[in-house]
DNA sequence: GTTAAAACTGACGATATAGTCAGAAATGAC
DNA sequence: GTCATTTCTGACTATATCGTCAGTTTTAAC
């Protein structure tokens, strides 16, 4: 009972390696689904059709639709969010700290189109009253992450509702000019696109940040 | 053939309310469990039971699902255009434009609550190479409407791609910023939010635009 | 090789939704 | 009132999707 505890941990690693190479398949399918159909008009017979299995093998892996997407929000952002902290920790200057937010999103979506759709529709989810359980929390948790960093860098401590506010402010203004970007552009260039307007995008945010919190730090030189 | 031509216009304007409050009784229920539900899981029979009418009744005014939806986005999004078109027709200073274009965002999703929903759903919609038909008209004409007032503030003409960039930026700020405060304000006072940071946000995208069109409109004093 | 456990399968029954249609009810014209 | 036209109905059929499960194949352990 206790003793035979780690026999097995190495040797069944064949059979491990097929387990995860098929989780992963189903989980590639279904984000290209996502990104064609969306999360409500994909049906699993797609996902296992392109994953290349057997209907039943979604059901071994999966309990539901619902669990997938939530895996798939959840990894997704939960990269992004360490992305985020990893690249801004301890920056203290606040234009430095938002180009490297930006730079991080534009890394992070770059050829990962799946991704940005999913983040995207993940998003739109939110602001319905029945949309999927669980996909708010990992969309709390990366609002955190920036606004985290965000503090760090303004000197002056700013109420936490107004911290929030701005940190709403930074994210949506980049997903939000990034989702109009592909209207417009067909679809192609949106990095180019977006990392061409870094610096002014900057630039803009900080002062969106300095003007939304008045008494903010203004240490750093001049007001241009 | 031709002397019967106008027999009915008057007469028959009892029958005419009918059919349009009818009508109108499924757009509004329409609305109402898009923003629950979002458009994709919405079936017929619960806006027919919603607008407590007959199953048959919908196919009678329309043909599917997807010509309600893009009635009700293409219906929704001329206004917010015309809205734009009417307070922003002949406003030639940037400033000023910014914050009268943000302002009819605000007032015109004030208190409807399921038109940004649906703004935003059409939004995420267009991200899919698989959506909705006919919705990505609409949506543009919004963009032009906005990157007309803009191109009309600016005093020095700018290259196409990168006036269009800017109406991306300035189009998907708003949203963008709207669409987060939502998720962690809750949903109430998204409105009162915005409200108070209208100008920052301005003053921010002023910037913005000066700083992607470098070359650009100096002529009103300083840089600040 | 044998045996047990894990991974996988796809046909199947249950359920849900779309869209139709023959007829009912309301309205307009007289 | 009658009759014709428009509007409305909900039961019905056809179809699509879900989730299951008895059985097959693969792997691990011996």
């Amino acid at each position: 009972m206790v003793a035979a505890l780690d026999t097995r941990p190495k040797k069944r690693s064949r059979q491990q390696r097929r387990t995860k190479k098929t989780r992963q398949k189903l989980l590639m399918a279904a984000r290209e689904v996502f990104a064609e159909k969306g999360l409500d008009l994909t049906r699993i017979d797609e996902i296992t059709d392109r994953a290349d299995v057997g209907k039943g093998t979604f059901y071994y892996y999966f309990t539901s639709k619902e669990e997938l997407i939530n895996e798939l929000i959840h990894g997704m952002l939960d990269e992004l969010t360490a992305a985020i902290d990893e690249k801004c920790k301890g920056i203290s200057d606040l234009t430095t700290l938002l180009d490297k937010i930006i730079s991080v999103h534009i890394e992070f979506f770059s050829n990962r189109w799946e991704d940005f759709v999913l983040y995207f529709q993940g998003r739109a989810d939110l602001t319905l009253q029945m949309g999927y359980e669980g996909i708010e929390t990992p969309f709390l948790n990366y609002l955190e992450s920036i606004e985290s960093n965000l503090d760090q860098a303004i000197e002056r401590r700013l109420p936490g509702p107004i911290l929030r506010r701005i940190t709403c402010a930074v994210a949506g203004f980049i997903s939000g000019y990034y989702s109009f970007a592909v209207i417009s552009s067909g679809g192609e260039d949106v990095d180019e696109t977006l990392r061409s307007l870094r610096g002014a995008l900057v630039a803009s945010l900080t002062r969106f940040i300095r003007e939304a919190a008045p008494s903010a730090t203004m240490g750093d030189g001049a007001q241009v």
